[in-house]
Order: C-alpha cells, then structure tokens, then sequence
DNA sequence: AGGATATCCTAATAACTGTTAAGAGATGAT
DNA sequence: ATCATCTCTTAACAGTTATTAGGATATCCT
C-alpha cells in the first residue's frame, strides 16, 4: 500500500532544519500543485514526449505548455533533449517518478 | 532511502484516473504549497498544539493562524479537539503524517 | 464576565496564469 | 548563402486569485 513512514517523532533539531527549508519546499510544493503540470508529469511518466505532443495532450496553447514546463526545469523535475527541431521531455530521475508515485497513491490507488 | 517507485510505466487507464484526479491533487498540494501551513504541519508534527501556541511558535496573528488551520482542516490534514476554552489541533492520521515526511524526505535529508 | 477561537470584512499587495508577439535554433529548398 | 518554415522559448501585458493585515464580531466554554 505504499510509503513507509520514516518516524513518527521527528526531533526538534530536525524541525529546525525543515523550518529554514520551508519556502525550498513551499516552491516546489507549489510547482506541482498545478492542474497542468501535474498532468505534465503523468503524461512524462509513461515516457518521453515533445512539447508538440504535450499541446495536444493537454489541449493547452503551446506558449503556456512551454512555461508550464520551464517551471518544471527550474525545479529539476524534468529535463529537455534536442533532437533536430524537436525537443523532448522527460522525467529527470527516480526523485521525479517517486513524486508521481506519492501523488499517485495519495489521490488515485484509494477505493 | 525511502519511498519505493510503484510502478515505471502507469498504464493509461490508470493515467486517466489520475487526471480525473488532478484538480483534486492540485488543490491539495496547493494547501500544503504554502511556507506558513507548512511550518503548521512540522510543528504539529512533534505534537498536539493549541492555536495560541502556534500563534506565538509562528509569530503570526491568531486571525491568520486560524484561517491557516481552516484550510488545512478543509483539506482534512489537522483535526481539532477541544478541551475547555483551548482548541488543540494534531495531524489528523497518518496519511497527515506520510506527507510530511515525504517533503521532510525530499528537502531536509539530502546532505 | 472573560479568555480562546473562528469568522467576516475590507483594503493592499503579491503571486500565478494564459495570451500575444517577438526571438532563437534547426532544417530544407532555392 | 539566403530564405522560409517549423519548433520552441521568452518577455511583456492583463486578468484572476491568494495572501496578509487589521479590526470587528460572534461563539463556545469556564
């Protein structure tokens, strides 16, 4: 059923630290609460698409499609790669699908 | 090092589910995409706090702590209990709780 | 009555989004 | 090489929504 709990008790020193990581979190927490760039990474998470394709995917202009995703760049969540006219997308690393994979299970493997 | 990936190709049905989803997950990410409702959830996270507690922990006035509460109460994170004139709020379950030791996970463990 | 919260309201400000329009890289035709 | 075209990025603008502050009021309990 899914994510383990880490600890149930985290200490105060620690607390500290996610205090003064707050707004890093606040900001990213904010990247993907967004109804088209979560859909972004879902669509990414089945495989490399072209910005072309996510416009029609998402029935988004390709203008917004193209911002949706520079957020998601600076965040780190996903990564371009050229190729001819073309650019592709997808999911950076294991920390971008693991993302997906907590949204996942918190909102769609439910009854 | 954490949470397990479920799954590296999410089927399409499953993907339609998530879209339908999407709103509904954005808006939640939304509720905790915030410094001061986070701040909220880690000092909850050490334990039951009354709202003039987290008043002072967050130097904030008590009208926006409580509205703060309110959304995350919305969003059914926290829960209150009443004891006399003190309201005391906790993480509501463990699914309160997973969250944050998922952001915790992703921001405060890395070296 | 009096303390602790919740709500409501208004105003000011900041953040977010999508749109248009202009610009930059790559490709192919002339 | 030049030009047109396709794909994408970015900047500027404008509408919308979120957030904060402040204060006033209502409520719930002792």
């Amino acid at each position: 059923m899914g994510i383990p709990v880490l600890n149930n008790n985290i200490p105060d020193d620690e607390l500290d630290k996610i205090m003064d990581n707050a707004v890093l979190a606040a900001n990213f927490l904010k990247a993907i609460g967004h109804e088209g760039r979560l859909l972004i990474l879902c669509h990414l998470a089945t495989g490399e698409k072209s910005v072309t394709e996510l416009e029609s995917l998402l029935s988004t202009r390709q203008s917004a499609v193209s911002q949706q995703l520079s957020r998601l760049r600076l965040e780190g969540l996903v990564t371009p790669r050229r190729d001819g006219k073309v650019i592709y997308y997808r999911l950076t690393d294991e920390r971008s699908r693991r993302i997906i994979d907590i949204v996942y299970d918190l909102f769609c493997s439910e009854i």
